[in-house]
RNA sequence: GCCCGGGUGGUGGAACUGGUAGACACGCAGGACUUAAAAUCCUGUAGCCUCAACAGCUGUACGGGUUCGAUUCCCGUCCCGGGUACCA
């Protein structure tokens, strides 16, 4: 009997449903491994043939460590809050919960259909008010924390009030903003206060300064503001200027928001990044996000005022080099120390700069404009009068809002020095400064007083040294990442579990009061006045008087903690029991998409840090080994409409004008030819419209796009389910190439997976009859397999898939030459594959009257002694290049091999008088003879 | 611009620490079986030279280098993909 995969499949997929064959507990006698997927968000598009090429890695290997004897725990759940839900429901008027509910039904039919052996029991939906009071009371304990900069933690806020009541913060370093005591004007100076001062503040006064120090706050800062979607985004949702979602115009805004307080483990989340097996490519992306740049702040006085411009500099070496100063156009101090004069070009240019969009000053980054200020600063060293001038090239938002400029060596300050004719001055040797800064930082200092002759390193260091002794500023360390916003002027999300008092300072609910759900209302949008949506839930108050927090948190924050809630799903007292947080601990392989490199993965090892400093976590880095696996990307299909609006077969435009039209890749076959019958059905505006063909054919154009519904190139994997069976869709996927690699969906080599699925099982068979042997195998016959399983373990080992299948094929095709139905050889090729096509396998098992699951079974495991055969062939080879080969016996020792080669008469006769300098074996491999 | 990753047949891709480059598969060509088709099986398939075989030569983007030996290591150039964008 040929392979039945319809009937086999279904049954299998009922019997492990029925028989919870994946369920999974802790059992404290077996070593654990956590092998998680990222979860989707279920959208209505449905899953697509590039969703399941991780679930199917991961799932590989989640049965691979089972069969080797691991208790795995392999979940997976939904990220069930989002905008997409959300804009649907304000077209619609759908409730989000509802079309949620669906889209995730449907995800799930779809991965029931592959074959996966994920534990369903412990699923999470970040929606679901039980998972969503753990999401709370994370952020409660964030609102509820200090970042101690001296134990380099986080630490309850309680800490800190007993310290503030004993000492006051005279000795308290925490992770704050610079000014923060600009938003507590009670508080004098630079905000050190003493325990007396403390104690004599107001109930109200004392709130206002913790939140100045909690990682949770709210606070004023620039955000992204999106109109169209009426809601802030986090700075890796803007690309370009646009949302990320929609494509929308996005704008610079000050706004009153939550925020989280990562900047506090900037310098963790850095170096953790030795700690973990992710790849350099994403490890390099965070380090870029975080961008650490080391240097110092100093202040340059003004010139015939009582005010001094703070800058930050990586460059101390080159301070002799600058010869202006340059402020963001939005820097407080532009309008108070601008002369009288020059105060309306001040201003003017500020209020330009601000209306210009974030999109339009990307696009003329080579645009140099600034405004002189008319006033002078002093050079700290020479003494010299330098001018200040403000221009949009400084960004407000980075370090100090200043810069000191050395045009000689920074190419923007040369720029701009050529554009208004400032002085250039060279202060390290080397570079033509006529074209060019020379930013090279290395050479001798020259021009600069008491750093001359040192190297760029050596200065450095003096000059920080110098300005410290000085008193003009200090050794600072600098971070590109900024705080996360964490609100949004959404409905679809997590409700802060926070209220509002009569002073308007925020204050968080009790534990025994969460979740605070998310109350219903009658319409998704934006109330008249600008307020979120859940304004409009009218009767929802903290005690029935106070108002809660409109916003809600982004779709980050369900996802930044998930991990850790399948350990222990079902919880109500805690987010997951300590005892299996100690049992599971980190996720040993972490699947998913580098899309996520910026986003996702950094708010999760944020968050596991923090929860780890709390004392909740035995681990601070969430997950050891990360693997992205490449997209499936989806072959998009043109047609051609030319002028007379006709459409033509793409072999016939030449130099024709034609709009190309987006037609669904169902109508188009693997020749590329299209279904115009099928088209003219698709939709009605194709009804009528003529067609002009080539030699009878209909040829369509392609281009390689991310497959998306709207792109009209999405492969669903039902279809290929049902033509081929999940297991080979889940080989051939595998097949397709290393699994970190993106690649166009091509179903043109299915065949070659389909065909070797056949093959496999005809070894079975003698003429479509079982026809299993219970004789021994011979040597031959096992060196194949013990081969076999030695590749295979190693592959998956390095999780490289594509060649696993490839030694399938190559044993199963020296398997059929000798017509081997052995058992004995079969039947551990059997468990090889069960990773890979699992139903196939249960069936082949089962059939083989084996007790129990393929699943249950031992990985074999492989005994060198059967790989070894009598004889090697050993390419011998002259300098390098391969002449003959010699037949030697396997396990004699290396001289013998080298003396056997000497005395063979060929190599003699080529040897001839020529003198033997060296006489190179590789092992198993080679001879190689330098003459 | 800067930072990562990568360039191997007609195609997807093998070659794990330098050791017979092109495994495996698709495609293509030819053949067997068949009334025919499907399915299956066999043979060939980097290029050049050659009727063909044997052999030979050239070949892993390009130019150099190290080495007995380089797809692999080093230097330079070009191209492609991803990230980032005035971050001082």
């Amino acid at each position: 009997m040929e392979y039945q995969f319809r009937e086999i499949e279904k049954k299998w997929r009922e019997y492990w449903s029925l028989n919870h064959t994946y369920k999974v507990s802790e059992n404290p006698l077996k070593p654990k491994y956590y092998v998680l997927d990222m979860f989707p968000y279920p959208s209505g598009a449905g899953l697509h043939v590039g969703h399941p090429l991780g679930y199917i890695a991961s799932d590989i290997i989640a049965r691979y460590k089972r069969l080797k004897g691991f208790n795995v725990l392999h979940p997976m759940g939904y990220d069930a809050f989002g905008l997409p839900a959300e804009q649907y429901a304000i077209q619609t008027g759908r409730h989000p919960a509802d079309t949620t509910k669906e889209n995730i039904a449907r995800y799930r039919e779809q991965l029931d259909k592959l074959g996966f052996s994920f534990d369903w029991d412990r699923q999470v939906l970040t929606c679901d008010p039980a998972y969503y009071k753990w999401t709370q009371w994370i952020f409660l304990l964030f609102f509820n924390s200090w970042y101690d900069k001296k134990a380099d933690k986080a630490r309850p806020i309680a800490d800190l009030k007993s310290i503030f009541e004993s000492e006051g913060n005279l000795n308290v370093l925490a992770a704050q903003a610079a000014d923060w005591f600009e938003a507590t004007p009670f508080v004098s100076g630079q905000g050190k206060f003493d325990a007396e001062f403390w104690k004599s503040l107001t109930d109200k006064q004392q709130e206002q300064i913790l939140s100045e120090y909690r990682l949770a706050f709210l606070g004023e800062a620039m955000v992204n503001w999106c109109p169209a979607l009426g809601t802030v985004l986090a700075n890796e949702e803007v690309k370009d200027g646009l949302s990320e979602r929609g494509g929308f115009p996005v704008e610079r805004k000050k706004m009153k928001q939550w925020s989280l307080r990562i900047t506090a483990y900037a310098d963790r989340l850095l170096t953790g990044l030795d700690s973990i097996d992710w790849s350099e490519s994403i490890k390099e992306l965070q380090r870029n996000w975080i961008g650490k740049s080391s240097g110092a702040q100093l202040k340059f006085k003004i010139e015939g005022l009582d005010r001094e411009i703070e800058v930050f500099t990586t460059r101390p070496d080159t301070i002799f080099g600058v010869s202006f100063l340059v402020l963001a156009p939005e820097h407080e101090l532009a309008k108070v120390i601008a002369t009288e004069s020059q105060v309306p070009a001040v201003v003017e240019y500020a209020m330009k700069s601000a209306l210009r969009s974030e999109r339009e000053r990307m696009a003329d980054v080579k645009r140099v404009s600034g405004v002189f200020t008319g006033a002078f600063a002093v050079h700290p060293f020479s003494g010299k009068n330098i001018p200040v001038w403000i221009a949009d090239y400084v960004l407000a938002g980075y370090g100090t809002g200043a810069v000191m400029a050395v045009p000689a060596h920074d190419s923007r300050d040369f720029a701009f020095a050529t554009e208004f004719h400032l002085p250039i001055i060279p202060v390290v040797e080397g570079g033509d400064l006529n074209k060019e800064a020379y930013e090279v930082k290395s050479g001798k200092i020259i021009n600069s007083g008491f750093l001359d002759g040192l190297e760029v390193a050596e200065a450095i260091e003096k000059a920080i040294s110098a300005i410290e002794t000085a008193g003009l500023g200090f050794r600072k360390t600098q971070y590109r990442l900024r705080d996360a916003a964490f609100g949004r002027q959404r409905y679809w999300g997590e409700p802060f579990p926070v209220w509002y008092d009569e002073n308007e300072i925020p204050r968080s609910i009790e534990f025994n009061d969460l979740p605070l759900v998310l109350p219903e209302i009658d319409s998704f949008l934006p109330t008249e006045t600008g307020d979120p949506p859940l304004a409009r839930a009218i009767d929802w108050k903290f005690k029935d008087y106070y108002a809660y927090e409109f916003t809600t948190m982004p779709g980050w924050a369900g996802s930044s903690w998930y991990y850790l809630r399948y350990m222990d799903p079902r919880n109500n007292e805690a987010f997951a029991d300590p005892e299996k947080i100690n049992y599971w601990k980190q996720i040993d392989l972490y699947m998913g998409g580098a899309e996520h490199a910026t986003g996702h993965l950094l708010y999760f090892r944020f968050w596991t840090k923090f929860l780890f400093d709390l004392g909740y976590l035995p681990f601070d880095e969430p997950a050891k080994k990360l693997i992205n696996q490449g997209m499936i990307q989806g072959v998009s299909n043109f047609i051609y409409r030319n002028i007379e609006g006709k459409y033509i077969s793409a072999g016939l435009i030449k130099n024709q004008t034609v709009t190309p039209v987006r037609v669904d890749v169902s109508l188009v076959n693997t020749n590329l030819e299209l279904d115009i019958d099928g088209l003219k059905k698709w939709r009605v505006d194709f009804e009528s419209a003529e067609f002009i063909t080539e030699e009878g054919r209909f040829l369509v154009g392609t281009e390689i796009e991310k497959m998306s519904k709207s792109k009209w190139n999405v492969v669903n994997p039902d279809e290929m389910v049902d033509k081929y069976g999940a297991d080979c869709l889940r080989m051939y996927e595998m097949f397709l190439g290393p699994i970190e690699l993106s690649k166009p969906w091509n179903t043109s080599g299915i065949s070659g997976v389909a065909g070797f699925m056949r093959k496999f099982w005809r070894l079975f068979h003698e003429n479509h009859v079982w026809a299993l042997s219970s004789e021994l195998a011979d040597p031959k016959e096992k060196k194949i397999l013990h081969r076999t399983i030695r590749k295979i373990t190693d592959d998956i080992e390095r999780f490289s898939f594509n060649t696993c299948i490839s030694t399938f094929m190559i044993s199963v095709n020296e398997l059929t030459d000798m017509k081997c139905r052995k058992r004995d050889v079969l039947e551990p090729l059997v468990i090889l594959i069960a990773p890979f096509a699992p139903h196939f396998a249960e069936e082949l098992w089962n059939k083989m009257d084996n007790f129990g699951s393929v699943h249950d079974a031992q990985f074999p495991i492989c005994d060198e002694k059967f790989l070894s055969e009598s004889v090697f062939e050993y390419p011998i080879s002259f300098n390098g290049k391969t002449r003959l080969k010699l037949e030697i016996p396997l396990g004699i020792k290396q001289e013998e091999i080298e003396s056997r080669v000497l005395q063979s008469p060929d190599v003699q006769k080529i040897l001839g008088d020529a003198k033997l300098k060296k006489v190179i074996i590789v092992p198993g491999k080679i001879v190689n003879l330098v003459l």
